[in-house]
RNA sequence: GCGACUGUAGCUCAACUGGAUAGAGCAUCGGCCUACGAAGCCGAGGGUUGCAGGUUCGAGUCCUGCCAGUCGCGCCA
């Protein structure tokens, strides 16, 4: 049983006997202390239960206390009661080193998750036929450190990429390449983004200047010019649209067509995913297309229960709460992207079992989630097969910007593409680990090549990931590769170095670390004390991310974690250590330190190498 | 117009969801390599938490009203 747990059931049985079993169910408030002045621990549940009872808070937690220390045996120093309140608590060293060794295993003592449900997760959410900007790199990212967080809790999980393969645009740049017979077997992305651009460019035409044109009694020849153009519009949307329905009725060579556009972006898509260290395969493709003859149901479903309702020759869903309304079906029969997405949440829950179904997308939606879930809700699709109702949850996240802080875009003015993003990160990665290697003196130096390669990638990769994940999801921020890179302070390369300091302790003295996991632990200098007591709440902050879904909580904690380990290996000589037993409990911690960190920066898909 | 999000040190961000003196990094200043990677550590200065009220023993955190910025708001996705 973990730390936290112990105190809480210690200072729930106090409470009970301090004011009876009516407050058996009390929150006793444990938590982490601030400042090593007041203890490691302090349980602060007295303050709120001297005034339900009417007693001075600082005579109840005197209470709870004495009756607390007789639960808590040795396990802790004398209890004290401070400030208005509160109840410090200190652990006895023989008890901390107990604690740590119960938490050296395998699994770190990160305990599972019970529940046979699964988790779905939608992230990337890629659109055929175009590039991936930096839009698709939070989506990835953010979704694949959630998924493997739940991963690491035992849950079953469900990546759902939900690519855009689908409709009316997609049909247009089918349309658009093959009337330019382009060899669709020679095709790259570029190829592809560019018709799609084309395609978007002929088929909106240039309506808005029609318009004032007439309105601005243009001359003639300018109005004909603009509705040739117009007309020109038209006719190739209809030639789209044509396109659309024969795709849709299974025209044997434009499926097949249809689906060399979708491997000639997927492919693009692994490489970045693959570079990326993110774990997203075909298996977890699941676009649009997937669920194009369940729309119709959908509508049907909606209109039976007298939940969608026709407006203006549109069928729209009604919130009590709110005006806005959600579009289910156009006026002219076509379905919209809610359609498809109520398909996909009902499909979520009621055949993958999703209890949690968690949408990684950018915040800008929110209220166009609000609204599929809350019709989801109404219709009751977020029960699944077994009555629980599941949890819809949109994680969105902020806006990726450029130094003058507008989204960001490249200097002519175009969306910055994932790959050129990540060939730069990679590229100043190994700039920066080949820099170092030059020195006689540095650990580095006389690397090969290719391992300076792959080292400079895993840099610049943390770099980038880790810039993305610290910071609370919600947030805009400028995308600043200098800062991002930089190998001091609060960055991604700051915690690879802490790990590949750890490993040239052993490598430097031919040490097996396996050969210390079972060495007594001595924690007696304050430097050890505050590594020991970070390494006991990892188990806890991988619970806290996956109940609040904030990555940037396993940051802080690690980047943490990392702080304690400079100042314990600054102040506390490891090899050199005054005797042997000592020497062992530190290369004990050490060990111990570099699995916490390896796996935490596992859980965000960033991994470590042993030299940098 | 309606709605959502954001506002914390000069800059970039935290604050364990209502707890003690609001903490880190960058930048500035001062220390520490004949002890293991100085890509590090120790220390100093720097704050009316956008503003004004309210709830509470206690508010950066909850409520109300303002201000500023950003993003949404029926036939695109």
């Amino acid at each position: 049983m973990d730390i936290v747990a112990q105190l809480e059931s210690a200072f729930r049985a106090a409470i009970a006997t301090a004011l009876g079993p009516s407050h058996a169910d009390a929150d006793p408030a444990i938590r982490p202390s601030q400042n090593p002045a007041f203890g490691d621990f302090q349980a602060n549940g007295a303050l709120g239960l001297a005034k339900q009872v009417g007693e001075k808070p600082r005579d109840l937690a005197q209470r709870i206390a004495v009756a607390a220390a007789t639960e808590l045996g040795d396990l802790v120093e004398p209890l004290e009661v401070a400030g208005p309140g509160f109840i410090n608590i200190r652990l006895r060293p023989p008890a901390l080193a107990r604690l740590l060794t119960a938490v050296d295993t395998p699994d770190l003592a990160v305990k599972p998750q019970p529940s046979a449900h699964a988790v779905v997760i939608d992230l990337c959410g890629v659109n055929v036929a175009k590039q991936m900007h930096v839009g698709h790199l939070r989506a990835t990212i953010i979704g694949d450190a959630l998924a493997r967080v739940f991963e690491r809790l035992g849950r079953t999980v469900h990546r759902e990429n939900h690519l855009g393969d689908w409709g009316l645009p997609i049909a247009m740049v089918l349309h658009q390449l093959r009337a330019q017979r382009i060899d669709l077997d020679r095709l790259a992305l570029e190829d592809l983004n560019r018709a799609y651009r084309d395609a978007q460019l002929t088929a909106k035409g240039d309506e808005r200047g029609l318009e004032a044109a007439r309105a601005l009694g243009c001359g003639p020849h300018r109005v004909a010019e603009l509705e040739a153009q117009h007309q020109g519009a038209a006719a190739f949307e209809e030639a789209a649209r044509a396109t659309l329905v024969k795709l849709q009725s299974g025209d044997p060579e434009l499926v097949r067509d249809w689906q060399k556009l979708i491997d000639v972006t997927m492919r693009e898509v692994f490489v970045a995913a693959d570079v990326l260290n993110v774990r997203l395969r075909p298996e977890h493709s699941r676009g649009e297309s997937f669920f194009r003859d369940r729309l119709a149901g959908v509508v049907d479903a909606f209109v039976r229960g007298g939940l969608g309702v026709e407006d203006q020759g549109a069928i729209v869903v009604r919130f009590p709460e709110r005006e806005r309304p959600l579009l289910i079906r156009k006026r002219d029969g076509g379905f919209l992207y809610a359609t498809t997405d109520l398909a996909a949440v009902r499909y979520r829950v009621q055949e993958l079992d999703g209890e949690r179904v968690i949408y990684v997308v950018d915040a800008r939606q929110r209220d166009h989630f609000q609204d599929v879930f809350d019709a989801a809700h109404l219709i009751g699709w977020d029960r699944l097969p077994d009555g629980t109702v599941a949890e819809l949850l949109h994680v969105g996240f902020g806006t990726v910007l450029g130094k003058d802080r507008k989204p960001l875009k490249t200097r002519s003015g175009e969306n910055f593409t994932l790959m050129a993003l990540l060939d730069e990160a990679v590229g100043r990665g190994v700039h920066e680990v080949r820099q170092r290697a030059e020195d006689p003196e540095s650990p580095t130096h006389g690397l090969t090549e290719g391992e300076i390669h792959r080292i400079g990638q895993a840099v610049g990769i943390a770099a980038v990931k880790y810039a993305d994940l610290s910071t609370d999801l919600v947030r805009d921020y400028v995308f600043d590769l200098d800062r991002m890179i930089a190998f001091e302070g609060d960055t991604g390369p700051y915690l690879l170095y802490a790990h590949a300091r750890i490993c040239s302790i052993f490598a430097r003295a031919g040490l097996d670390p396996a050969g210390f996991r079972s060495a007594e632990l001595i924690l007696e200098e304050p430097a050890e004390r505050a590594l020991a007591l970070a390494l006991l709440r990892y188990g806890a902050v991988v619970h806290d991310v996956a109940r609040t879904l904030e990555p940037h909580r396993l940051c802080n904690y690690l980047r943490a974690l990392c702080e304690h380990f400079s100042a314990f290996y600054q102040a506390c000589p490891v090899l050199k250590a005054d005797d042997p037993a000592r020497r062992d409990s530190r290369l004990r911690l050490c060990d111990l330190t570099r699995r916490t960190l390896a796996d935490g920066l596992d859980l965000l898909g960033i991994s470590a190498p042993e030299r940098m």
